[in-house]
DNA sequence: GCGACAG
DNA sequence: ATCTTGTCGC
């Protein structure tokens, strides 16, 4: 359900952090924070339950109305709430002359932190590395694992 | 009623 | 999210 995704991967979330071993200074989560419908989307929801700065950094637009970046690394335009006005994230171009990524605080970072914490993480691609390698490990993981696929709890991880 | 819809 | 063929630009 568009809007309640935090519902279905948070817990995945939550377990994994459970092995993290080493210091984190902010989580970068897969999928939108203040740039949502409710302005409380993955992101939000993951550092309040941690307690922990989360930046979300969505791979396409959820909730919001925006100009086209200009396709340049680091150039970014303000994400509106198409009724309030209010700036809820950024688009922003992270690699030249490719789809821009839609930045959104998640808990105790500013945007301007956000974009700036995701653009020192990018190295020549789209994705910020710790997400890049993420969803290129997963990826990976999943190909080699038969019925593997999305975290489903009503369908039980299936080996996944 | 129609279009939109993170991963 | 996943899959697949073809194409574009560096």
């Amino acid at each position: 359900m568009p809007g309640f995704l935090s519902f279905r991967e948070t817990p995945g979330y939550l377990r994994v952090m459970t092995y993290v071993d080493h210091p984190v200074d902010v989580l970068i989560v897969d999928g939108q924070g203040t740039a949502h419908p409710r302005g409380f989307g993955i992101a939000c929801h993951i550092g309040v339950l941690l307690n922990w700065p989360t930046i979300g950094v969505g791979k396409s637009r959820l909730f919001g109305r925006h100009e086209t970046p200009a396709p340049n690394a680091g150039q970014w335009v303000p994400l509106w709430h198409p009724r309030t006005g209010v700036v809820i994230g950024a688009v922003l171009t992270t690699r030249p002359r490719t789809r821009p990524v839609y930045v959104s605080p998640g808990h105790r970072v500013s945007l301007d932190r956000a974009v700036a914490i995701v653009l020192d993480c990018c190295d020549g691609y789209r994705l910020p590395e710790p997400q890049r390698q993420a969803d290129q490990w997963v990826r990976q993981v999943r190909s080699r694992v038969p019925g593997a696929g999305p975290l489903v709890p009503d369908e039980g991880n299936r080996g996944g």
